[in-house]
DNA sequence: GATGAATGAGTGTTCATTCAT
DNA sequence: AATGAATGAACACTCATTCAT
């Protein structure tokens, strides 16, 4: 179907597309900005619609419902740390437990730095952790991960890699955001990053 | 009917605070149904009311708001978690690494149990980790905790147990309750808990 | 009927009676106090039991409704303000428009001491102009009115008196009202009540 | 059909505003209904909106709660009386007494022909007397009043001036009130607003 | 395509009153 | 007679979503 082909590739200038995505792109910024300064009680369809400065009407054109809102600012966030995580774990330049302890860093900060919003997303709606965009993401960030282990530790079973690898992913991403709910000074971010990545390496070191 | 008579003399003793005491659990076991059948959306006073065949006007006596019954059941979970946690780990009869391995064990099995209650909860509020009761069971917690941090690692610098306790606390229910969010076969909650419990001794032991 | 009339008789020494005539006034006491610390819209008849010290159930046996306790209130202070006006329009040894000139000042004082009362009586229900018993003690003002009245206007047709009185009535009450609404200095009940008295005298005089 | 379409022109340049504007006086005319046949302890949002033809949602689209329909509904009435007033007071082409006169007669009729409503307006709510709205429209009377005052007594000192307007304007407007909560027939309010007039003419002259 | 007025089911909560004990 | 637990109708108000223009 070239058509459609060339429809997609062309579809970046052309001025409809463009529109919906300003549109589609202020109600997301307008959506942060409401969940942040409102709270997730107090985010309605309304308020993201006039502080994007679009009709509700538009914004039910292009999000079929609130949920899919929230559902959004989500998996791309999501998106955010996947290609961190990725970048950081397929540093072939270093050695693994000193990617993993980079890794660590990043993002216990990246999560302290989104907190405000994670908290209210939460508050908003149940978190939606089977989205089909949001699996994507975990995908490549899972291929990163298996990888990463192949290279930490080359002599154990697939089985333990795996366990040993879902583990760390786990508990890197539960005790990042449990860690981030409170406000947190670098200091203390960089003290508990490294506590956290201690444990990673002696674990791994165990096996 | 001899038991109906103790029963009744038992009762007669305290009539209000037996009658009461009934409502209230009527309520409560209601309120997990709704949560777990209805979901937290669905959650409502009405429909705990209902289910509790009690009238709303009866809920309200017994409970100020909606809040505080997701609230009670809550700090009940708390309660009942955190017994169980200062039972297995001031255990002096085994040595320190063994109790710990044992609390992984239990604690994870303990949320696999609750799971379904747990997410409904999440969903229909933002949770309340700063009861006063919930404060309490968890004082009690902290201090088994550092107990026993204080025989795992005898010679380790205060700051450093106290990172580590705290690490491991965090780790621990994070990790347990992302883990319960999926339906879990025995085997699968056994073998996440060895390599929880692996982690956790590999870090002590390094320290 | 004999009978009848020995138990009215001794009707302020019998037991029963003598109870419920105590928890007859601290209602009443209780109701007053809810109506100003609470405010009319707070005005609910578990919190006037409370207060009292008294149980709801007992309150409904001797207050058939909610309105019924406001009414109480309300035509007690009817039956003072009519004694007082009774009192002062009748004292013979003063000339009638002194009488007028003193009971203008007495009842704009009274006015300003139930303020508070009377606001949330208003709030709390719609007023009962027409209750039989507040008839009663108007009647008796009715008469006092009468009288003086005829004292000051002598020469005047009944038409004219009559509607002088009215109208005179109606003002003192209302304006007193009005008047009192807002808190007042000593200072300017006194002016205040001199103006009004003044308006009154002018009056008469050109009848 | 011109006229229709005169009406279409002139709508179509302001189409919401036409629009709320029939909204807003649909639900403001079935807020007197529904305070006149029902009462005021009945007149509810719901009972508004229905009687209005309009959904609980529209009304809540143009009042922000109950109270702001029974405090419009006020204020309108409060701007009525108080264009009255300024007419009248303001007439310079008679004598300030016989402008008196016109006035007491004018406003005792327009209290009763409002009786119902306002009795029903106290009965629901606290009375508004702070609105800004209303502050305007007395605002404007006052200074219509203190106008008058000084033609009527142009020898007097300010505050005897300031003091006898004050309390005529009290007067007036309590009295009027009162006598119109009564159902009158046409006889008895001239006589009545006669004897009102007789009253602060008596009392204009005698200062 | 864009708008935003209209909808109305649904929510948490109160409170006058009853009635079994 | 006294109690107070139980009732449930009623309320003000919100907000996701639709659809006529």
């Amino acid at each position: 179907m070239p058509d459609r082909q060339k429809a997609r590739i062309s579809s970046r200038r052309r001025p409809k597309q463009a529109r919906s995505a300003d549109l589609v792109s202020a109600v997301l910024e307008a959506a942060v900005q409401v969940l942040v300064k409102e709270g997730g009680k107090r985010f309605t369809t309304a308020r993201v619609a006039e502080r994007a400065g679009v009709s509700i009407g538009s914004l039910y054109q292009y999000f079929p419902n609130k949920a899919s809102i929230l559902f959004r600012l989500q998996s791309d966030e999501w998106r955010q740390t996947s290609a961190l995580m990725c970048t950081i774990l397929e540093d072939a330049q270093r050695p693994p437990l000193e990617r993993l302890r980079n890794l660590v860093h990043a993002f216990i900060r990246s999560e302290c730095d989104e907190a405000a919003v994670r908290r209210a997303l939460e508050e908003a709606a149940p978190l939606y952790h089977e989205s089909p965009e949001a699996k994507e993401a975990q995908v490549a960030a899972e291929r990163s991960v298996d990888i990463f282990m192949r290279a930490a530790l080359p002599d154990a079973s697939d089985a333990t890699r795996a366990r040993a690898g879902e583990l760390i992913k786990t508990t890197l991403s539960t005790v990042g955001k449990a860690f981030s709910e409170t406000p947190r000074t670098l200091a203390e971010i960089e003290a508990y990053a490294e506590a956290l990545a201690d444990m990673f390496c002696a674990y791994l070191r165990s096996l």
